[in-house]
DNA sequence: AAGGTAACTGCACACATGTGCAATACTTTA
DNA sequence: TAAAGTATTGCACATGTGTGCAGTTACCTT
């Protein structure tokens, strides 16, 4: 469409003419561990300097590692997914990678095209953070040679490194501490993004309910947000039998839960309402909230991502479980009454 | 230091063999509007999906533009920065580019390194969110063709493109609004990032005050975010003369300061206390916080990012401000009792 | 001083692409 | 049917690198 003219980068060569050294003199000042005098070392430089010259990583990356990882995301506002965003580029870059983001939809079309540009673009490797990529896609990726690391989403798909948190640990261990709390009327609150994830702790934390005699009214509101947690809370609020303990599935549905609980029905956290979150984001700590909730441990899960670039060998197909860390705050009672 | 096999990809070439055709024809096949026969452009789309090709932008971008674009940013946990980055990556994908994000810190020689990303990876355009860059790096980007936009730094570096929201009215009217809600003591909560956008808030704010009598107690807490709000409310409480009315130069720091006014002061919003923030991060919103503030119109200052990128002449170096847009909520009373 | 060795340098190739130019195949017109 | 015109194709070049290989230089040892 645009007939736009590329931007004159200056190249090897022009340093070279500048210094009076052959291109490869440039390149090898520019290798770590070539072979370069001292001399031309120093003549390069200068001449490189004096005209901005920086290595073209495109070119080289046509003849090996491009060091682009492709990170595919969506939901990237949501506070759990902007850390993870963070502290992921941050480490890949620390270790010398550079991050291409591609901003989805969480619907198979949209992730598509996102793994289509990632083959583009020649990623050493894809992390996807959110939607559910189309097993062909994930195939030619790897056939390709690229590595393919899924987090949080656990359709198995053959030959990608799959992590995740572990969401049945999540799921039984609220449980327990509502009981311990005393509460009888037990409720769960879950988004209708339908996640895998978001599933495993729905089910687990009902069938352990189940599993000891206790009934769980389940209400799935809209989207995963503070919206869907206050519209929740309404509707739950608004007739009889209303519970005194609930499982939020996610942090943000727990506070705008609780939001809508004290102030439009007029209850106590704890005394009349025990609220449990998970991801542990930062508005979770605030004075306001206090939320007991369980904490995705990023720093490691962001480790072990680059360390399984690092080392392709190490990515076996086999899931790898990061345990959640309960964090135990004041919108839980410490024992029954 | 690692000696890892570069992915291998399948190539045009490849391609052109499977379809007995030359590689001429697989690159035209994949260039809009290049001239080929209906037939060869079939054998060729077959042969590409049996093999899974996909063209190599990479190569690509050594003859025309990359179409990559590098966004630099700092602090992206926060609200506001996520919500950017997120409108930014969104639009600026569906004009056909791909986004770099580069995470640095904000001093000056972080933000230099990523800078030498950006060429390296020759960007068509760099996009500085945070941190000051260096005068001297953007001089070599723009003699390298590359383009330049700084947004919300107002620091006037020559033959880049500036966007920000305009400070100086949301002072202006954050200083109105108080003195219509009958305030008589004001205060200004700002943190120590000393980023330029901050200083024109507060120091606007505080001229319009001095302009119409009033004084100003200045509180400086650490960095921009809900526990310096909190830490700025202890200082400001602590002692006499306590102000009745504060504008908080970030969202994060006016819900941190709201919550221990209320909380550990006993004060009513909007009652005791009036309390303005800016940025309209989705947490000002909440029920439990009702914030009045101005919105940064992130949506219209991404268009601009995009049309500045898409229509380079369109580039002045003059700064391009945009209005926010106050949003009006409970934290502040509508007029003096 | 001769010979051997180690350090350095430059040539040429490979990497994957888009396109100008000339050659060829096909279609239309007189 | 021939000529003229048009659509398609392939060659070869250019883009900017890194590196194997061979050739050159400097230095050290005997």
């Amino acid at each position: 469409m645009s007939e736009l003219k590329p931007p004159s980068f200056v190249s090897a060569q022009m340093v070279a003419d500048r210094a009076g050294v052959s291109r490869s003199a440039v390149s090898r000042t520019f290798t770590e561990g070539a072979s370069v005098s001292e001399a031309t070392r120093r003549k390069v430089m200068e001449a490189a300097n004096a005209l901005g010259y920086h290595v073209n990583h495109l070119a080289r990356g046509l003849r090996e590692r491009s060091n682009i990882v492709c990170l595919v995301v969506a939901d990237m506002t949501t506070p759990i997914r902007a850390r993870m965003v963070d502290i992921l580029t941050r480490k890949l870059q620390a270790s010398g990678k550079i991050t291409m983001v591609i901003n989805t939809e969480t619907d198979t079309e949209s992730v598509s095209a996102a793994l289509r540009q990632t083959l583009n673009y020649r990623a050493d490797a894809t992390v996807v953070l959110s939607g559910t990529p189309p097993a062909s896609l994930i195939e030619t990726c790897i056939a390709n040679g690229q590595q393919v690391v899924l987090i949080n989403r656990d359709e198995r798909l053959q030959g990608s490194s799959n992590l995740g948190v572990d969401n049945a640990m999540a799921g039984r261990e609220a449980l327990y501490l509502l009981r311990r709390a005393g509460c009888q009327r037990l409720g769960l609150i879950t988004s209708n993004a339908g996640t895998a994830s978001l599933v495993e702790r729905e089910e687990v934390f009902v069938q352990a309910a189940r599993d000891a005699g206790l009934n769980v009214t389940v209400t799935q509101a809209g989207p995963t947000s503070y919206q869907s947690g206050q519209e929740a809370a309404r509707r739950v609020f608004g007739r009889s039998a209303s519970p005194d303990g609930v499982f939020c599935v996610t942090d943000l549905l727990a506070l705008g839960f609780m939001d809508v609980a004290r102030q439009e029905f007029g209850l106590k956290v704890p005394d009349d309402l025990c609220v449990i979150g998970f991801d542990d984001i930062e508005q979770a700590s605030w004075s306001s909230y206090q939320l007991t909730t369980f904490r995705q441990p990023l720093d490691p899960m962001a480790d072990e991502v680059v360390d399984l670039l690092l080392q392709p060998e190490r990515a076996v197909s086999e899931r790898r479980l990061i345990e959640p860390i309960p964090i135990w705050r004041r919108s839980v009672r410490p024992a029954s009454a």
